[in-house]
Order: structure tokens, then C-alpha cells, then sequence
DNA sequence: GGGGTGACGCGTC
DNA sequence: CGACGCGCCACCC
């Protein structure tokens, strides 16, 4: 009664995984979710984002590293200030994937 | 019940 | 090299 979908509990999984100073990328978490396709779907289960508390989806990123516009879930600022307090680097709204992707299996 | 859209990514023309 | 469409899943109308 609380998964809704298979799909979406797996996507809240792995972002729910984002160690602290670290970033992932939708292509990522979708590849992990299953396929890298659902890419979109995971741009929608973040949007919902039911637990923001333990969704940080201000770690996520589209493949370019770059942070969404439409992320303003209260100001593009916000997110870039959230990672920049978690050490991470972020140059124009662009964070260094090769310096910051998370790699689940780093892990 | 059917159609359209969306916080993306990749392939093909 | 540049531009365009397609694919997947879920939610909304």
C-alpha cells in the first residue's frame, strides 16, 4: 500500500544512496533503476519528491552535470548553495561529474 | 478509457 | 557537424 510502483521505490532507493558531497545524474539512477531510459521518469519521482528530508534531489543532476531550472523548488540558488555547502564545486550551475558523479560501487 | 505531457538520454537522419 | 525524434514510465486532464 505504499509502493505505488516499482519503478519510483527503486529511483528513491538509489538517490536516497547519494553519499554527502557527491552528485548523481538521472542517467545514472535510471540505468540503475532498471533502464536508462526511465531517465524521465526519474526527473518525475523527484518531482514529487515525497521525502525531501530523504530524497536529496538537489544532488541530482542532468548528464551535463548542470543543475535543472525547473529544479526552483525554492530558487536554482537554493540547490547550487546546498552542494556548494557539501563541498562540491559548482561553476555556473554546472558541477564536475568526473570530480563528483557518485559511482554506486565506490561505494 | 484514451491522450498528452514531463526535473532526460541516446540514436539516427 | 547540426538538428530532430524516439523510448521508457508515471501522472494529469
Amino acid at each position: 500500500m505504499e509502493q505505488k510502483s516499482n519503478t519510483f521505490t527503486q529511483i528513491y532507493d538509489i538517490v536516497r544512496q547519494i553519499p554527502y558531497g557527491k552528485v548523481a545524474t538521472y542517467g545514472q539512477i535510471a540505468e540503475l533503476a532498471g533502464n536508462k531510459r526511465l531517465s524521465r521518469v526519474v526527473g518525475y519521482a523527484l518531482h514529487v519528491n515525497p521525502d525531501p528530508d530523504g530524497i536529496p534531489c538537489y544532488r541530482v543532476v542532468n548528464r551535463f552535470g548542470a543543475v535543472s531550472p525547473a529544479f526552483a523548488f525554492g530558487g536554482e540558488n537554493r540547490q547550487i548553495g546546498l552542494l556548494e555547502a557539501e563541498g562540491i564545486k559548482v561553476t555556473d550551475g554546472i558541477v564536475d561529474l568526473k570530480q563528483y558523479q557518485w559511482s554506486r560501487r565506490s561505494f
